[in-house]
DNA sequence: AGAAAAACGGACCATCGGTCCGGATGGCGC
DNA sequence: GCGCCATCCGGACCGATGGTCCGTTTTTCT
Protein backbone atom coordinates (compact mmCIF):
# COMPACT_ATOMS: atom_id res chain seq x y z
CA UNK A 1 0.00 0.00 0.00
CA UNK A 2 1.24 3.39 -0.86
CA UNK A 3 -1.36 6.33 0.14
CA UNK A 4 -3.33 6.13 2.93
CA UNK A 5 -7.12 6.32 2.19
CA UNK A 6 -7.94 9.87 4.31
CA UNK A 7 -4.56 11.19 2.89
CA UNK A 8 -5.86 10.29 -1.12
CA UNK A 9 -9.18 11.88 -0.12
CA UNK A 10 -7.38 14.78 1.24
CA UNK A 11 -5.49 15.09 -1.91
CA UNK A 12 -8.18 15.19 -4.20
CA UNK A 13 -9.71 17.32 -2.15
CA UNK A 14 -6.99 20.34 -1.66
CA UNK A 15 -6.80 20.04 -6.02
CA UNK A 16 -10.37 20.94 -6.64
CA UNK A 17 -10.44 23.25 -3.73
CA UNK A 18 -7.10 24.87 -5.75
CA UNK A 19 -9.00 24.88 -9.17
CA UNK A 20 -12.14 26.22 -7.45
CA UNK A 21 -10.17 29.42 -6.32
CA UNK A 22 -7.87 28.99 -9.43
CA UNK A 23 -11.48 29.55 -11.23
CA UNK A 24 -13.57 32.17 -9.12
CA UNK A 25 -9.96 34.44 -8.32
CA UNK A 26 -7.03 35.94 -9.82
CA UNK A 27 -3.65 33.75 -9.26
CA UNK A 28 -2.54 35.26 -6.25
CA UNK A 29 -6.15 34.50 -5.12
CA UNK A 30 -4.45 30.91 -4.20
CA UNK A 31 -2.79 30.98 -0.67
CA UNK A 32 -2.32 28.11 0.92
CA UNK A 33 -4.21 29.05 3.74
CA UNK A 34 -7.43 29.80 1.53
CA UNK A 35 -6.41 26.14 0.00
CA UNK A 36 -6.78 24.15 3.61
CA UNK A 37 -9.85 25.96 4.29
CA UNK A 38 -11.86 25.53 1.36
CA UNK A 39 -10.70 21.65 0.98
CA UNK A 40 -11.43 21.35 4.59
CA UNK A 41 -7.71 20.29 5.53
CA UNK A 42 -5.60 21.76 7.37
CA UNK A 43 -2.68 24.04 6.07
CA UNK A 44 0.20 21.39 7.05
CA UNK A 45 -1.77 18.37 4.91
CA UNK A 46 -1.71 20.91 2.09
CA UNK A 47 1.99 21.48 2.91
CA UNK A 48 2.45 17.84 3.24
CA UNK A 49 0.99 16.42 0.03
CA UNK A 50 2.49 18.89 -2.17
CA UNK A 51 5.72 20.36 -0.86
CA UNK A 52 5.06 24.21 -1.41
CA UNK A 53 2.85 26.19 -3.31
CA UNK A 54 4.83 25.55 -6.78
CA UNK A 55 4.61 22.31 -6.69
CA UNK A 56 0.65 22.19 -5.60
CA UNK A 57 0.40 24.08 -8.71
CA UNK A 58 2.38 21.79 -10.83
CA UNK A 59 0.20 18.93 -9.79
CA UNK A 60 -2.72 20.39 -10.85
CA UNK A 61 -0.84 21.26 -14.31
CA UNK A 62 0.34 17.60 -14.35
CA UNK A 63 -3.13 16.66 -14.23
CA UNK A 64 -4.61 18.71 -17.12
CA UNK A 65 -1.63 17.51 -19.42
CA UNK A 66 -0.95 14.23 -18.38
CA UNK A 67 -3.38 12.87 -21.43
CA UNK A 68 -1.82 15.11 -23.78
CA UNK A 69 1.85 13.58 -22.97
CA UNK A 70 0.66 10.08 -22.90
CA UNK A 71 -0.91 10.58 -26.62
CA UNK A 72 2.14 12.02 -27.81
CA UNK A 73 4.31 9.82 -26.58
CA UNK A 74 2.06 6.01 -27.58
CA UNK A 75 -0.55 7.03 -29.29
CA UNK A 76 -1.55 7.25 -32.87
CA UNK A 77 -0.99 9.86 -35.35
CA UNK A 78 -1.02 12.63 -35.84
CA UNK A 79 -0.44 13.16 -32.18
CA UNK A 80 1.45 10.29 -31.47
CA UNK A 81 5.06 8.98 -33.37
CA UNK A 82 4.74 7.74 -36.91
CA UNK A 83 3.03 10.58 -39.10
CA UNK A 84 4.57 13.19 -40.97
CA UNK A 85 6.65 15.88 -38.88
CA UNK A 86 4.23 18.74 -39.87
CA UNK A 87 1.44 17.33 -38.58
CA UNK A 88 2.46 15.88 -35.76
CA UNK A 89 3.89 19.33 -34.82
CA UNK A 90 0.06 20.89 -35.60
CA UNK A 91 -1.29 18.60 -33.73
CA UNK A 92 0.68 18.85 -30.57
CA UNK A 93 0.47 22.47 -30.42
CA UNK A 94 -2.91 21.88 -30.95
CA UNK A 95 -3.14 19.94 -28.14
CA UNK A 96 -0.99 22.15 -25.88
CA UNK A 97 -2.77 25.30 -26.88
CA UNK A 98 -5.74 24.21 -25.87
CA UNK A 99 -4.83 23.44 -22.08
CA UNK A 100 -2.86 26.99 -21.72
CA UNK A 101 -6.19 28.24 -23.11
CA UNK A 102 -8.14 26.61 -20.77
CA UNK A 103 -5.76 27.32 -18.14
CA UNK A 104 -4.21 30.92 -18.57
CA UNK A 105 -4.63 31.70 -15.39
CA UNK A 106 -2.86 28.33 -13.57
CA UNK A 107 -0.21 28.62 -16.10
CA UNK A 108 0.75 32.17 -15.05
CA UNK A 109 0.74 31.22 -11.25
CA UNK A 110 2.70 28.23 -11.83
CA UNK A 111 5.07 30.35 -13.90
CA UNK A 112 5.60 32.71 -11.13
CA UNK A 113 5.49 30.39 -8.45
CA UNK A 114 8.44 28.43 -10.22
CA UNK A 115 10.59 31.25 -11.34
CA UNK A 116 13.71 29.51 -12.05
CA UNK A 117 13.26 25.79 -11.59
CA UNK A 118 10.47 26.39 -14.70
CA UNK A 119 13.63 25.29 -17.35
CA UNK A 120 14.51 21.93 -15.20
CA UNK A 121 11.12 20.79 -14.37
CA UNK A 122 10.18 17.94 -16.31
CA UNK A 123 6.91 18.49 -17.91
CA UNK A 124 8.89 21.75 -19.42
CA UNK A 125 11.38 19.10 -20.23
CA UNK A 126 9.29 16.52 -22.19
CA UNK A 127 7.41 19.00 -24.24
CA UNK A 128 10.66 20.76 -24.97
CA UNK A 129 12.25 17.11 -26.15
CA UNK A 130 9.52 16.61 -28.13
CA UNK A 131 9.63 19.72 -29.95
CA UNK A 132 13.31 19.34 -30.41
CA UNK A 133 12.93 16.42 -31.82
CA UNK A 134 10.30 17.44 -34.26
CA UNK A 135 12.08 20.53 -35.50
CA UNK A 136 15.64 18.73 -35.86
CA UNK A 137 13.67 16.15 -38.20
CA UNK A 138 12.37 19.20 -40.45
CA UNK A 139 15.08 21.63 -40.26
CA UNK A 140 18.73 20.04 -39.16
CA UNK A 141 20.06 23.20 -40.14
CA UNK A 142 18.84 25.08 -37.08
CA UNK A 143 19.21 25.11 -33.51
CA UNK A 144 16.13 23.04 -32.48
CA UNK A 145 17.08 23.18 -28.42
CA UNK A 146 16.31 27.19 -28.98
CA UNK A 147 13.53 27.35 -31.18
CA UNK A 148 11.92 24.70 -29.00
CA UNK A 149 12.18 26.96 -26.59
CA UNK A 150 11.20 29.39 -28.32
CA UNK A 151 7.86 27.97 -29.28
CA UNK A 152 7.34 26.84 -25.60
CA UNK A 153 8.24 30.87 -24.45
CA UNK A 154 5.04 31.71 -25.98
CA UNK A 155 2.92 29.67 -24.23
CA UNK A 156 2.59 32.35 -21.30
CA UNK A 157 -0.24 32.59 -19.37
CA UNK A 158 -0.53 36.68 -19.19
CA UNK A 159 0.35 36.65 -23.10
CA UNK A 160 -2.76 33.90 -23.90
CA UNK A 161 -4.70 36.44 -21.84
CA UNK A 162 -3.64 39.34 -23.40
CA UNK A 163 -4.19 37.96 -27.07
CA UNK A 164 -7.68 35.77 -26.80
CA UNK A 165 -10.53 37.75 -27.82
CA UNK A 166 -13.92 36.86 -26.58
CA UNK A 167 -15.23 35.13 -28.97
CA UNK A 168 -12.49 33.49 -30.10
CA UNK A 169 -11.29 30.69 -27.89
CA UNK A 170 -8.64 29.42 -30.27
CA UNK A 171 -7.22 32.62 -31.57
CA UNK A 172 -3.13 32.21 -29.76
CA UNK A 173 -3.22 28.38 -31.05
CA UNK A 174 -3.89 29.50 -34.37
CA UNK A 175 -0.90 31.90 -34.31
CA UNK A 176 1.65 29.97 -32.33
CA UNK A 177 0.85 27.18 -35.35
CA UNK A 178 1.45 29.98 -37.65
CA UNK A 179 4.63 30.64 -36.20
CA UNK A 180 6.26 27.50 -35.84
CA UNK A 181 5.44 26.79 -39.61
CA UNK A 182 7.23 29.96 -40.29
CA UNK A 183 10.16 28.46 -38.48
CA UNK A 184 9.80 25.05 -40.15
CA UNK A 185 9.92 26.95 -43.94
CA UNK A 186 8.34 26.99 -46.96
CA UNK A 187 10.31 23.71 -47.74
CA UNK A 188 7.44 20.80 -48.97
CA UNK A 189 4.58 23.26 -48.70
CA UNK A 190 1.70 20.70 -49.87
CA UNK B 1 12.04 73.26 -9.66
CA UNK B 2 11.22 69.61 -9.65
CA UNK B 3 13.10 67.21 -7.26
CA UNK B 4 14.76 68.60 -4.04
CA UNK B 5 18.59 67.80 -3.67
CA UNK B 6 18.00 64.87 -0.95
CA UNK B 7 15.64 63.28 -2.96
CA UNK B 8 17.49 63.00 -5.59
CA UNK B 9 20.46 61.91 -3.78
CA UNK B 10 18.49 59.24 -2.17
CA UNK B 11 16.90 57.98 -5.68
CA UNK B 12 20.69 56.99 -6.98
CA UNK B 13 21.22 55.83 -3.67
CA UNK B 14 18.47 53.68 -3.70
CA UNK B 15 19.32 52.56 -7.44
CA UNK B 16 22.72 51.52 -6.42
CA UNK B 17 22.15 49.06 -3.03
CA UNK B 18 19.28 47.87 -5.50
CA UNK B 19 22.04 46.59 -8.46
CA UNK B 20 24.23 45.92 -5.80
CA UNK B 21 21.97 43.59 -4.08
CA UNK B 22 20.86 42.09 -7.22
CA UNK B 23 24.20 41.46 -8.09
CA UNK B 24 25.25 39.73 -4.98
CA UNK B 25 22.10 37.77 -4.24
CA UNK B 26 19.19 35.91 -6.40
CA UNK B 27 16.41 37.91 -7.50
CA UNK B 28 14.34 37.72 -4.31
CA UNK B 29 17.35 38.53 -2.44
CA UNK B 30 16.01 42.33 -3.09
CA UNK B 31 13.71 42.90 -0.83
CA UNK B 32 12.70 46.53 -0.05
CA UNK B 33 13.98 46.54 3.38
CA UNK B 34 17.18 45.48 2.26
CA UNK B 35 17.07 47.84 0.03
CA UNK B 36 16.45 50.73 1.87
CA UNK B 37 19.19 49.75 4.63
CA UNK B 38 21.56 49.09 1.99
CA UNK B 39 20.93 52.84 0.90
CA UNK B 40 20.77 54.40 4.08
CA UNK B 41 17.49 55.76 3.98
CA UNK B 42 14.24 54.60 5.31
CA UNK B 43 11.59 51.96 3.95
CA UNK B 44 9.28 55.07 2.94
CA UNK B 45 11.77 56.76 0.91
CA UNK B 46 12.53 54.10 -1.30
CA UNK B 47 8.63 53.09 -1.39
CA UNK B 48 7.83 56.95 -2.52
CA UNK B 49 10.24 57.37 -5.14
CA UNK B 50 9.44 54.12 -6.96
CA UNK B 51 6.01 53.21 -5.95
CA UNK B 52 6.50 49.67 -5.56
CA UNK B 53 8.95 46.64 -6.06
CA UNK B 54 8.09 46.71 -9.40
CA UNK B 55 8.52 50.45 -9.83
CA UNK B 56 11.83 49.98 -8.14
CA UNK B 57 12.88 47.32 -10.76
CA UNK B 58 11.48 48.71 -13.51
CA UNK B 59 13.05 52.37 -12.75
CA UNK B 60 16.99 50.16 -12.84
CA UNK B 61 15.83 48.14 -16.53
CA UNK B 62 15.02 51.78 -17.81
CA UNK B 63 18.31 53.08 -16.23
CA UNK B 64 19.98 50.12 -18.75
CA UNK B 65 17.72 50.16 -21.78
CA UNK B 66 17.06 53.55 -22.36
CA UNK B 67 19.94 54.34 -24.54
CA UNK B 68 19.27 51.39 -27.21
CA UNK B 69 15.53 52.81 -27.75
CA UNK B 70 16.77 56.47 -28.26
CA UNK B 71 19.19 54.60 -30.85
CA UNK B 72 16.44 52.73 -32.18
CA UNK B 73 14.09 55.84 -32.53
CA UNK B 74 16.78 58.74 -33.49
CA UNK B 75 19.96 57.04 -34.01
CA UNK B 76 21.99 56.34 -37.40
CA UNK B 77 21.71 53.02 -38.97
CA UNK B 78 21.53 50.14 -38.86
CA UNK B 79 19.90 50.66 -35.23
CA UNK B 80 17.92 54.10 -36.26
CA UNK B 81 15.82 54.43 -39.10
CA UNK B 82 16.81 54.01 -42.70
CA UNK B 83 18.58 50.79 -43.19
CA UNK B 84 17.74 48.11 -44.71
CA UNK B 85 15.08 45.77 -42.42
CA UNK B 86 16.96 42.75 -41.62
CA UNK B 87 20.27 44.42 -40.78
CA UNK B 88 18.16 46.74 -38.56
CA UNK B 89 16.68 43.37 -36.75
CA UNK B 90 19.86 42.19 -35.93
CA UNK B 91 21.29 44.92 -34.96
CA UNK B 92 18.35 45.51 -32.57
CA UNK B 93 18.32 41.77 -31.08
CA UNK B 94 22.31 42.70 -30.60
CA UNK B 95 21.64 45.52 -28.48
CA UNK B 96 18.93 44.15 -26.95
CA UNK B 97 20.12 41.05 -26.16
CA UNK B 98 23.09 42.70 -24.94
CA UNK B 99 20.86 44.19 -22.25
CA UNK B 100 19.27 41.09 -21.27
CA UNK B 101 22.11 39.06 -20.78
CA UNK B 102 24.43 41.66 -18.85
CA UNK B 103 20.64 42.12 -16.68
CA UNK B 104 19.74 38.41 -16.19
CA UNK B 105 18.85 38.59 -12.81
CA UNK B 106 17.10 41.62 -12.67
CA UNK B 107 14.96 40.74 -15.96
CA UNK B 108 13.44 37.60 -13.72
CA UNK B 109 12.74 39.63 -11.22
CA UNK B 110 11.40 41.98 -12.95
CA UNK B 111 9.44 39.52 -14.74
CA UNK B 112 7.81 38.36 -11.66
CA UNK B 113 6.66 41.42 -9.89
CA UNK B 114 5.03 42.29 -12.96
CA UNK B 115 3.40 39.14 -13.73
CA UNK B 116 -0.01 40.27 -15.74
CA UNK B 117 1.26 44.32 -16.90
CA UNK B 118 3.92 43.00 -18.57
CA UNK B 119 2.17 43.23 -21.76
CA UNK B 120 0.91 46.95 -20.82
CA UNK B 121 4.88 48.06 -20.15
CA UNK B 122 5.45 50.74 -21.97
CA UNK B 123 8.67 50.13 -22.37
CA UNK B 124 7.63 46.18 -23.75
CA UNK B 125 4.73 48.45 -25.76
CA UNK B 126 8.48 50.02 -27.56
CA UNK B 127 10.41 46.77 -28.23
CA UNK B 128 7.09 45.61 -29.85
CA UNK B 129 6.33 48.56 -31.48
CA UNK B 130 9.37 48.31 -32.78
CA UNK B 131 9.72 44.53 -33.91
CA UNK B 132 6.08 44.71 -35.09
CA UNK B 133 7.24 47.52 -37.65
CA UNK B 134 10.39 45.58 -39.04
CA UNK B 135 8.26 42.46 -39.13
CA UNK B 136 5.61 43.45 -41.13
CA UNK B 137 8.21 45.24 -43.50
CA UNK B 138 9.77 41.94 -44.25
CA UNK B 139 6.85 39.28 -43.88
CA UNK B 140 3.44 41.29 -44.44
CA UNK B 141 1.83 37.78 -45.03
CA UNK B 142 2.58 36.98 -41.40
CA UNK B 143 0.66 38.56 -37.91
CA UNK B 144 3.78 40.89 -37.26
CA UNK B 145 2.33 41.41 -34.08
CA UNK B 146 2.10 37.84 -33.01
CA UNK B 147 5.97 37.22 -34.26
CA UNK B 148 7.04 40.18 -32.09
CA UNK B 149 5.74 38.98 -29.05
CA UNK B 150 7.02 35.35 -30.00
CA UNK B 151 10.72 37.24 -30.23
CA UNK B 152 10.24 39.23 -26.78
CA UNK B 153 9.12 35.87 -25.13
CA UNK B 154 12.88 34.64 -25.94
CA UNK B 155 14.15 37.26 -23.09
CA UNK B 156 13.21 36.01 -19.95
CA UNK B 157 15.79 35.64 -17.67
CA UNK B 158 15.99 32.09 -16.31
CA UNK B 159 15.74 31.39 -19.98
CA UNK B 160 19.05 33.51 -20.88
CA UNK B 161 20.64 32.03 -17.46
CA UNK B 162 19.75 28.28 -19.04
CA UNK B 163 21.47 29.01 -22.05
CA UNK B 164 24.46 31.20 -21.66
CA UNK B 165 27.58 28.54 -20.92
CA UNK B 166 30.44 29.94 -19.31
CA UNK B 167 32.65 31.39 -21.79
CA UNK B 168 30.00 32.27 -24.53
CA UNK B 169 28.05 35.32 -23.08
CA UNK B 170 26.83 36.42 -26.59
CA UNK B 171 25.47 32.86 -27.27
CA UNK B 172 21.70 33.42 -26.36
CA UNK B 173 22.06 36.31 -28.39
CA UNK B 174 23.03 34.60 -31.41
CA UNK B 175 20.73 32.19 -30.96
CA UNK B 176 17.74 34.68 -31.26
CA UNK B 177 19.16 36.08 -34.00
CA UNK B 178 19.37 33.07 -35.87
CA UNK B 179 15.82 32.13 -34.67
CA UNK B 180 14.24 35.78 -36.15
CA UNK B 181 15.73 35.42 -39.00
CA UNK B 182 14.18 31.63 -39.99
CA UNK B 183 11.30 33.83 -39.01
CA UNK B 184 11.99 36.37 -41.70
CA UNK B 185 12.42 33.28 -44.21
CA UNK B 186 15.18 32.49 -46.95
CA UNK B 187 13.35 35.62 -49.20
CA UNK B 188 15.92 37.82 -49.92
CA UNK B 189 19.10 36.06 -49.03
CA UNK B 190 22.30 37.90 -49.88
C1' DA C 1 -8.37 -5.29 20.04
C1' DG C 2 -4.10 -3.06 20.27
C1' DA C 3 -0.06 -0.88 18.78
C1' DA C 4 2.88 1.15 15.36
C1' DA C 5 2.93 4.01 11.42
C1' DA C 6 1.10 7.55 8.92
C1' DA C 7 -1.34 11.63 8.49
C1' DC C 8 -3.69 15.52 10.53
C1' DG C 9 -4.44 20.35 11.89
C1' DG C 10 -3.69 24.73 13.16
C1' DA C 11 -0.85 27.56 16.13
C1' DC C 12 3.39 29.59 15.23
C1' DC C 13 7.26 32.09 12.80
C1' DA C 14 9.96 35.10 9.84
C1' DT C 15 9.45 38.01 6.19
C1' DC C 16 7.44 40.68 2.79
C1' DG C 17 5.17 44.56 0.33
C1' DG C 18 2.89 48.47 1.45
C1' DT C 19 0.96 52.50 4.61
C1' DC C 20 1.21 56.43 7.62
C1' DC C 21 2.36 60.41 10.11
C1' DG C 22 5.25 63.13 13.42
C1' DG C 23 9.50 65.19 12.68
C1' DA C 24 13.48 66.87 10.01
C1' DT C 25 15.26 69.33 5.93
C1' DG C 26 15.83 71.83 2.03
C1' DG C 27 14.62 75.87 -1.09
C1' DC C 28 12.95 80.52 -1.74
C1' DG C 29 11.55 85.20 -0.79
C1' DC C 30 12.97 88.73 1.93
C1' DG D 1 21.58 85.79 6.72
C1' DC D 2 16.94 84.32 8.08
C1' DG D 3 12.69 82.33 8.60
C1' DC D 4 8.80 80.01 6.66
C1' DC D 5 6.45 76.41 4.31
C1' DA D 6 6.36 72.78 1.14
C1' DT D 7 8.59 68.71 0.55
C1' DC D 8 10.67 64.75 1.97
C1' DC D 9 12.33 61.53 5.49
C1' DG D 10 12.31 57.44 8.49
C1' DG D 11 10.91 53.57 10.61
C1' DA D 12 7.13 51.81 13.44
C1' DC D 13 3.23 49.49 12.00
C1' DC D 14 -0.11 46.31 9.44
C1' DG D 15 -2.23 42.35 7.12
C1' DA D 16 -1.01 38.57 4.48
C1' DT D 17 1.85 34.91 2.92
C1' DG D 18 4.73 30.71 2.51
C1' DG D 19 6.57 27.49 5.30
C1' DT D 20 7.49 24.76 9.93
C1' DC D 21 6.49 21.97 13.93
C1' DC D 22 4.67 18.90 17.11
C1' DG D 23 0.94 17.07 20.06
C1' DT D 24 -3.20 14.56 18.58
C1' DT D 25 -6.09 11.66 15.68
C1' DT D 26 -6.89 8.20 12.23
C1' DT D 27 -5.73 4.09 9.52
C1' DT D 28 -4.04 -0.14 8.83
C1' DC D 29 -1.94 -4.46 9.93
C1' DT D 30 -1.58 -8.32 13.00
Amino acid sequence: MSERADAARNRVAVLRATERLLAEGGGDHVSLDRVAALAGVGKGTVFRRFGSRAGLLRALLEERSSELREAVRDGAPPLGPGGPVRERMLAFLDGLGAIAEGNAVLLSAHGQACADDKYTDPSYLFWHGHLCGLLAEARPDLDAGFLAHGILALFDGALIRHLTPPGDPRRFTRSVQEMALALLGAEGVT
